[in-house]
DNA sequence: TTATATTATCGTAATATTGCAATATATAAA
DNA sequence: TTTATATATTGCAATATTACGATAATATAA
């Protein structure tokens, strides 16, 4: 991200741009939506979906995971991804409350 | 970004990226939010109102635009950027859409 | 025209991201 | 225990981002 100032914003501030960076790559779009196309949430054939290496997938999976985007839990020797939707709820009542507060306003 | 594979990815998930990228910065989540605040479109007080020198705000603002998430008028000799409430509702819509279908699913 | 004000661009240093091969780790199966 | 399977970590090269000083470009005012 080069030299980034974050201390100089608000929490809220930079929760949001965090978790708007993790989503802010088409590879973890698709692996967020490939975890939605599945009921059961398997994690290894996401490598098989995607065109990407394995390191290349595990380390998207770990950034969305330190976003919070997404879980993982151990079953067996895989280990098992899946969105976290209350993260999805924090940004997406943001962007609601921002869009409803801009249908009052008059722009240029 | 490092040397990105964009092309494997659909249109829909490179623009939804594109957009989430713009907005994974605090900077730029802080100009939203100024520009939100304000009634009337003013653009020189961003700088005013954020701790980042001219160019830098400058060249966060061109990447909103680039993204599509504000517009910029001339008006006079300063410039009127304001958020471009279209887009807000893409991004809106395709978490809204996610977040509700997520809802029928159970995880592990 | 000249001076002032406002925003954009250039150039550059510091740092971050992306992708993958090689390798490590951990669990399951034989 | 050995082997196979699944995921994570390390190290590195290529590229992108961030921030800002210096400067250019543009429009208004004097």
């Amino acid at each position: 991200m080069g030299i980034s100032k974050t201390e100089h914003f608000s929490d809220s501030q930079n929760e949001i741009a965090t978790i708007a960076k993790a989503l802010g790559h088409p590879a973890r779009i698709a692996i967020l939506e490939y975890l939605m196309s599945v009921d059961s949430c398997i994690c290894g054939d996401i490598v098989n979906e995607l065109p990407l290496a394995q390191p290349t997938i595990s380390q998207h999976l770990k950034e969305l995971k330190n976003a919070g985007l997404i879980k993982g839990s151990i079953e067996g020797n895989a280990i098992c991804y899946c969105i976290n939707d209350s993260c999805l709820e924090t940004i997406m009542s943001y962007f609601m409350n921002m869009a409803s507060r801009l249908k009052k306003k008059t722009c240029c």
